[in-house]
DNA sequence: TAAACTGTAACATATATTGTTACAGGTAAA
DNA sequence: TTTACCTGTAACAATATATGTTACAGTTTA
């Protein structure tokens, strides 16, 4: 992981896509929005699809979620979006020449992954339906 | 939270101290172990210092635990080392005059916040005890 | 055929992270 | 009390990562 704003982001993008069907859904839209750039919104909309969250066509400003909201859930649009996916990095330049350099990075990893397992049982909860819903309601 | 090898280090660091006891403990030495730099060291040690994890003195190259192993939890150390302690970060550059660039900040901060829950408190199970534990029983 | 769009590469900028140099002042032992 | 070695910390340099920008080939729709 990593000191990024991409998931959110993408969680922003496709709550645009679902809430504002039937108005311009170009890039240059959701951008203004989003207050990034068209390209940054195309290249994370490119992931998205890549990973089975979204449909989109060439040349047509028409994307669509590709499965219900309520399927989608913040750990697939978490891998969706950012390659390494690790909340706490190793430090993996230690010294193998030390017992402890040696040794440690076996033993945090173990120990990394029960953090890792318990933030992503979290994430795999929450549902891009709970988001949207949420500021559905708040709108009115 | 980041791309940050900070918590490792720190662990590393104090793992060191407490199995190497009686020998040399100059910040020079912990860094040849972790391949890093005498200053990088003293800088993660000042932090672990001042959160009451660790009792140095300036001169003398004689670091200590501030308090027992089995209640120092990785949370502690985390929260010591890093100043950013999110691990999930919200853009919060979105543009307010958009319905959905206006309310997507707290609505996301709430869901963050479990994820960020869940994470924080399976670090707090884990000890610095359990690490260390751990290190020497592969060392023998 | 024209206007507007996507997808993507390549490059630029900004920011975060780690490494390095430098030095004031503490400590311990000869 | 002098010497060698240490810590603590500031300031700067180098590196890595994240985001923004320009450019353009190819698609779509009217």
């Amino acid at each position: 992981m990593k000191n990024s704003t991409k998931l959110s982001d993408a969680i922003h993008i496709l709550t645009y896509i679902v809430i504002n069907q039937g108005t311009d859904l170009s890039s240059t839209q959701i951008a203004k929005s989003v207050n990034s750039n068209p390209v940054v919104i195309r290249r994370i909309m490119a992931q998205l699809k890549n990973e089975g969250c979204l449909i989109s066509s060439n040349g047509r400003a028409n994307p669509q979620l590709a499965r219900p909201a309520d399927t989608i859930s913040l750990l697939d649009i978490y891998r969706a979006v950012e390659e390494e996916t690790d909340f706490l990095k190793i430090d993996t330049k230690t010294n193998p020449n030390c017992n402890i350099g040696r040794h440690i990075q076996t033993t945090l990893d173990k120990y990394y992954q029960q953090v890792q397992e318990s933030a992503e049982k979290e994430m795999n909860k929450i549902k891009l339906s709970d988001i949207i819903k949420e500021i559905q309601s708040i709108q009115q």
